[in-house]
DNA sequence: CAAGATTCCGAACAGCCGTTCTAATGGGTG
DNA sequence: CACCCATTAGAACGGCTGTTCGGAATCTTG
């Protein structure tokens, strides 16, 4: 099994997760094939056949939107089980604010400092975290100086997400992730900076709300 | 209201939270009708209809096992199990969607649909209201198409504000306000629109936070 | 290079799905 | 009883979906 293989498989074990978490109901193979990128719903059925060989995903054969990740294939992501199990009636809960970034710039984590905000439930997930936005880095996605913006943590990302990436050792950045051929581009909201481009990178989160207090 | 009529929607809602727990994915109209023992895909429909409207349950026009339980419908099913209401402990509070907001024109009041969100304490007083973005009419405020804005009701404003103003009879807008030398500027918050001018307006509301859910 | 395997595309098909329309049923109200 | 309205059934439609097949393209291997 070469390389391009894993990459490609994993792409659609991203895609099936991905997919599941933005709209509630698995992808069907098609919406999996404009999700990793392939023409054909016959070259997504072909690999959905491998991974449920493999164990990683389970179909019900001919059922719509039926594919799901095994056991085995969420711990290959290493997606967080609990996540998917905070379905508590609560309109609301409490985030804490974890640090600040600015343009491009690494995250200032808040040490001493302890601010939470109650984020809405529709916007956010139990185990999501807050970061404030200084500067106008992020102003081409209508993020502004001062908006809290909501990070739900995730290993997955799917294209143009918003997401906090480690990118260096010691460095984390926020920024929109587009997936080219055989490398990253990490490209700021901010035409005013110019892109990044990585083999590989780490996801940490992905920005799913955006707060803004006027005034 | 008949007691009937809330037995049957009772058990669609647990029909579709029992068949999205069993399988993973949320069940087809098909699926809810064998499951509560209908005999048509219509009057499944018909009833996903009313409760969509009342804000318990989401769908994604014509795809397929899109519907998924609100909030609101998981908490009423909790209840039904003799769960009492909470009162939240936290630093938000529920308002509700009066209606949506498009480029320039009035406002759509929301009549039968009555959708609610927690919006954080520190961003609302508790007569506030929402409105719901159509269209990037508020692109250059960093607003965009979808946000909820917060308005806190209101009848005066200050020079820069955004507000809720009515400008003729049964006209309503959204617009940035500025005091002019003997008129009022009513400027749009996208490039593309005129400013409207008039010599006084009647301010019902003033902007004081935006919400964004991404994705 | 030759041969085989892998991957992908395009087309096609049968079945499923959401939706709409018409009509039948039945309960409630005057 | 006559009438209205909610509920359900039934049929039909157009689109979506999983699946299959043939063939082209690409990669691997000897």
């Amino acid at each position: 099994m070469t390389k391009h293989d894993q990459d490609r498989k994993t792409r659609i074990l991203q895609a099936i997760a991905e997919g599941s978490r933005r709209s509630g109901t698995p992808p069907t193979v098609r919406e999996i094939a404009d999700l990793v990128g392939l023409a054909a719903p016959s070259a997504v059925h072909h690999h959905l056949e491998t991974l449920e060989r493999e164990g990683l995903i389970q179909r019900d054969s001919g059922l719509s939107r039926s594919v799901r990740l095994t056991a085995r294939g969420r711990s290959l992501l290493e997606i967080d089980d609990a996540v998917e199990t905070t379905n508590l009636p609560m309109a609301a809960r409490e985030l804490v604010v974890v640090g600040q970034i600015a343009a491009g710039g690494p995250i200032e984590a808040y040490e001493e400092r302890s601010e939470s905000v109650a984020v809405p439930e529709f916007m956010s997930t139990a185990d999501s975290y807050l970061l404030k936005i200084r500067g106008d880095s992020m102003i081409d996605a209508q993020i502004a100086d001062g908006d809290y913006v909501v990070i739900k943590p995730s290993k997955v990302a799917a294209d143009g997400d918003i997401v906090v990436a480690q990118v260096e050792e010691n460095e984390v950045t926020l920024k929109q992730l587009f997936r080219e051929s055989g490398r990253v581009r990490l490209q700021p909201a901010n035409k005013a900076y110019a892109p990044m481009y990585y083999p590989t990178v780490n996801v940490q989160g992905v920005l799913v709300g955006v707060l803004r207090r006027v005034h």
